[in-house]
DNA sequence: CAACTATATACGCATATACTCATATAGTCT
DNA sequence: AGACTATATGAGTATATGCGTATATAGTTG
């Protein structure tokens, strides 16, 4: 499979890329989606791990979930959420290479 | 050099992440940026390719340049923009894969 | 069943941001 | 300089969204 050719994305597909980019635009969210790389964890923890109030972690944590980026696991009174997109890390590393390389570029524009 | 780490990010970094993430959360903004991806063009065409108005794509266009996901050129009465920071096309393509992924396991689980 | 714990949700407020309309700026041409 | 064109910006409005407080739901244990 080569190189796919920029075929143009169709206004509802246009929303769906969007709406995923929203879900990742907030800094709580990555706190929790950082605090899940190294497993899963329950509410409790993730509040504890975030510094965040229960309700707000909670609040995050349905709109990861239901934006397919979280799954969860019911045990008990718990709920262990985890990451459930394999695409996340890359997205992430993705976006943390372009930062730095910015930023790099931009201390080297500043000499000269 | 293997794969990083998951070092945590700071918070300073987080907050450059969620924002990049912010820019990319429009439409309007990823049809822009797609219809750049053939290569530069000026405003005018922007407007006629997005169908948006003159002040919104103009304003668009500031703020992915800001974000330095694009890159200006002035000729005369006219400014170009083109992608100026090559993780896009990178970025979208993780994205759509991720959704396309999503939609078909979730076509999948409908039945059974 | 009653008390207790873990998680989710309703409501209200404050803030951010996308959009439109009108106008300003910058560059060109006569 | 003055008219004209391409792009940028200011002001105002509507909508969305994040957060805190209080409360509801689900599950457990005595």
């Amino acid at each position: 499979m080569a190189k796919k050719p920029h075929r143009p994305l169709s206004e509802a597909a246009l929303q769906l890329v969007a709406a995923r980019f929203a879900v990742l635009a907030e800094p709580m969210r990555l706190r929790l989606i950082q605090a899940l790389f190294d497993g899963e964890r329950n509410v409790g923890e993730l509040v504890a791990a975030t510094g965040g109030t229960q309700a707000n972690v909670s609040r995050h944590l349905q709109t990861l979930t239901a934006a397919h980026i979280l799954a969860r696991r019911k045990a008990g009174l718990q709920v262990f959420y985890r990451i459930g997109d394999p695409s996340i890390p890359q997205l992430c590393d993705v976006v943390c290479t372009a930062i730095e390389r910015q930023l790099t570029k931009q201390a080297g524009t500043l000499q000269t």
